[in-house]
DNA sequence: CTGTTAGCGCATTCAT
DNA sequence: ATGAATGCGCTAACAG
């Protein structure tokens, strides 16, 4: 068991040394600002550093200058298409603000969440972005409060994307008007019974999606019967537990399952299908998100666009606009109606 | 435009005050190793620092030690599930270890994936992990090795991901037996006819698969016309171009279609299925991978099983292990042929 | 414009 | 076991 050769890494000084000038010379060539620097000297400490491979280390410029360059970015489950949008979108903005992505899971689970936070935080990122909607009334909603104002008051900003009500920069969607609209749109359509899937009852979005739902079919004089109302997992197996709920309980007198989002929609329509159902024959379907399989199950699902990656590029940009005082910016950004195969006009 | 209020973040040397005892002892109380701190004073630093909110800088901790504790991932595109399923896996095995995970994505492109090695260099992580099927012959690859040659000699470990024969450690896929699998398999189920949807011809993923499908049919006495075999990008688009060419071809004599990987197979029977084809009665379908939305298209996507979460963690893991000497790590996982609606026995 | 010097926050010697 | 002092790699005054 040899230990391979090991060199210990290039630093600013081996640069300097290598280009005849001093260390200052060399940060200056090298990572300072505009040109104050000799042509001469600048093209040896730059001839020198690539010879040797010199690479800046980020560590050491972020003691020194007190300041680091990464944006910390906190979702509950990156294998999600709703998650891993958004991080594509805030990823691609922060590498074109030379930011570097350090990214966390919470598993959907408060308590873990904290504790990310906490660690996160000893990155001194200049941002930390957090998505995915949490419970209302979490006991640990204060703590987690308290953590990001301590955070902010050293400097650092907050962006809470697809959660409102937090005291801090956010980007909701908005989630009620959505579906309100996605209701309306489906009576149009000719739909009157209705049966929903949707998460645990303290999770906003799922309750503002079914609100506004309820809400927009209540306009038209339309109800979904409390029987009709199963609640599950926020994800994909969730949706397909909600469907057997429904199974149970009888699918013959409904025309139209809508799920809070799209996993959930997904997962249904492939349990209804293995319960013989045929959609959108037997029972039409509708969900929320767009995510990119939405499209491509068939029938083609029905569902309010939200534009996720703009969301996750949306939550970045707000992150590195310069705050007004205290005042809190929320951007709120509308979700479209999506008419597909899942839900022919009837 | 006024400035909210601005503390700076409080350091172990404040915590140190406040609890009544030097640097040092609140260092080791605090982040040091065992217990060789008084007990009163360990509990006075604790409180302390519960008090001030106290979080160690870890850039200032890594200028010290000369050692992070991050591990850098590369992907060529998080929304992808393929990636974002390995990400999933490779974060969760990251959090046990206690290592932070920073993420950057190279849009499949060589050139930035080069630019962003040397920039992820910089934080000086542990582990380097690159994954996504590169480019074969492609001349930036001597520079990409060089590049983390360089790494490594500075005690850095990396690991690639799905592409085999750079000199580093490696996880791979069977793309070859596991295709030719498929495509035994294929032939079982009365499957005769046959034309494959590629990505580009130096995509080593890409060439694996197909030659391993090809093959397979051979050994069959089958083969698939050449004529019938269509590039195209690797993506849910390029699956859906590649359909495209086919149409223009005639798909009339074709039984079966083979894309080399689920997210264009499903593009592709999207497209198909526009086109007013029927799946699977007049085309049957398979891809690879398995990514989750296989089992939730209709009909359920015939596929090659891999388990990427797995290989995500395998990646950390290997990672983790102590290098002999010189000694390259490859690891091979299988992939298992998944038979579902899309090919139904004929 | 350049070099010298003093920190940045922390871990870790070295004495005590 | 504890504290004082040194240094990690780098930037930012500070002088020249």
């Amino acid at each position: 068991m040899t230990t391979p050769a090991r060199t210990s890494p290039v630093t600013l000084q081996d640069v300097a040394a290598a280009a005849g000038v001093s260390l200052a010379t060399a940060s200056r060539s090298l990572n300072g600002s505009s040109r104050k620097v000799n042509e001469e000297y600048r093209e040896r400490v730059a001839a020198a550093a690539t010879l040797l491979g010199y690479t800046p280390n980020l560590s050491a410029q972020a003691v020194a200058k007190g300041a680091t360059s990464t944006v910390a970015l906190m979702v509950s489950d990156i294998a999600d298409p709703y998650f891993s949008s958004i991080a594509a979108g805030l990823m691609r903005a922060a590498e074109q603000a030379r930011l570097i992505v350090t990214m966390a899971v919470t598993d959907r689970d408060a308590e873990r969440e904290l504790e990310l936070v906490r660690t996160l935080r000893g990155q001194r990122p200049r941002v930390l972005i957090l998505t995915g909607s949490r419970f209302v009334g979490s006991e640990l909603e204060e703590a987690l409060v308290k953590e990001l104002r301590a955070f902010e008051e050293t400097g650092g900003r907050v962006v809470i994307v697809s959660q409102a009500g937090l005291p801090f920069d956010t980007v909701v969607t908005n989630n009620y008007s959505g579906a309100k609209q996605l209701a309306l749109t489906l009576v149009d359509q000719g739909y009157r019974s209705f049966a929903a899937i949707t998460g645990a009852p303290d999770l906003m979005t799922s309750r503002d999606r079914l609100r506004g739902f309820a809400d927009g079919l209540a306009e038209r004089g339309l109800s979904i019967p409390s029987a009709r109302i199963v609640e599950a997992g926020f994800t994909r197996d969730g949706g397909s537990a909600g469907a057997d709920m429904l199974l149970d309980r009888g699918t013959a007198d409904i025309e139209l399952v809508f799920a809070v989002n799209d996993v959930m929609a997904i997962g249904a329509m492939s349990r209804f299908r293995e319960a013989g159902l045929s959609i959108p024959t037997d029972l039409a379907m509708a969900g929320f998100d767009d995510i990119a399989t939405a499209r491509d199950v068939s029938p083609a699902l029905t569902t309010v666009r939200l534009p996720l990656e703009a969301i996750g590029r949306a939550a970045l940009e707000q992150a590195l606009t310069p705050r007004d005082g205290e005042r809190r910016n929320t951007l709120a950004v509308d979700g479209e109606v999506i008419l597909r195969g899942s839900t022919p006009p009837r």
